[in-house]
DNA sequence: TGAAATAGTACCAAAACAGTACTATATTAT
DNA sequence: ATAATATAGTACTGTTTTGGTACTATTTCA
């Protein structure tokens, strides 16, 4: 289907925390933050780790930090921890894959997309995703824009 | 994952070659032609029928045409029959469903990805999709341009 | 009346996903 | 030292999605 994981919806709230913070944060503190279940939160930092977009700290009062500034974390560097690398379409890597390699109408105009939605991603970074965040904390006085409901 | 189903690869291939040919063309002729098998085909020409995308004819003789002109159908329309409706992230559509509504860095940043790929694929029609592609059927004398490969 | 086609549905195996569990290792506070 | 609190690595499992098939009914034409 052509829908993100929740994986990689996880990882972009757990990546927008360590964005806001310079100290590290332990898994069960964003955990408990976002009432999310600790093991997976583990997880995930534990993929978002071994992939360098963040760098661990081990031991007591250990945690997660950014492993770079977040101006250089794209949305696609995170996908493709979470979601696998993006590829819209199977040939569009390795052309022997097509099945119908005689006729392929499809592999010019989806290849066109793919790329299209590549360069979304890439060009939009975590701190273009931080800053376009908005929070409805109830402690945070904050006026409410509610974004239209698409399609 | 971020990729089409292959059932959506084939319904663009399917719809293609009905788009080339005026008479009414089977399942099994269609399979036979990209070397399918035909119980898919006919699967997936039987879901494109009842979205209405294309129109069925009955009996001996009979197969499918396109419903409406080439220009009319969408890449839009095509993957919400085979892909089912494209929905980036749940929350798009409902902001209810959101676990960690507290604070959601996500919807913005994303339902603007959403955005972004629902026009390309609306503004995608079929014809666009024909005129883009390309053959290498060997009987066909053409030249062979090979477009790049991506990331 | 028989052949060739679609209509509708239901089914099944394999792959992907979400989430968990367990063991090992590192660091710090006491 | 040692206990507490972290991450590291990996493997597992139940559920959902996907790809593909099967079967029966209906329509149309020769």
């Amino acid at each position: 289907m052509l829908k993100l994981s929740e994986k990689t919806d996880y990882a972009i709230i757990l990546l927008c925390h360590l964005g806001d913070v310079d100290a590290p944060v332990s898994a069960q503190e964003i955990a408990g933050n976002y009432q999310l279940p600790q093991p997976m939160v583990a997880n995930i930092l534990k993929q978002l780790g071994a992939a360098g977009l963040i760098q661990s700290v081990r031991g007591q009062n250990g945690g997660y930090v950014l492993a770079r500034n977040a101006e250089s974390i794209s949305l696609s560097d995170i996908i493709s921890v979470t979601d696998n690398p993006f590829n819209l379409v199977e040939c569009a890597h390795d052309e022997e894959l097509c099945k119908v390699h005689q006729c392929c109408p499809t592999r010019q105009p989806l290849v066109a997309l793919h790329r299209s939605i590549q360069r979304f991603m890439e060009d939009m970074t975590l701190s273009t995703i931080i800053s376009e965040s908005y929070f409805e904390n109830p402690d945070v006085g904050r006026t409410h824009h509610e974004p239209a409901h698409i399609s």
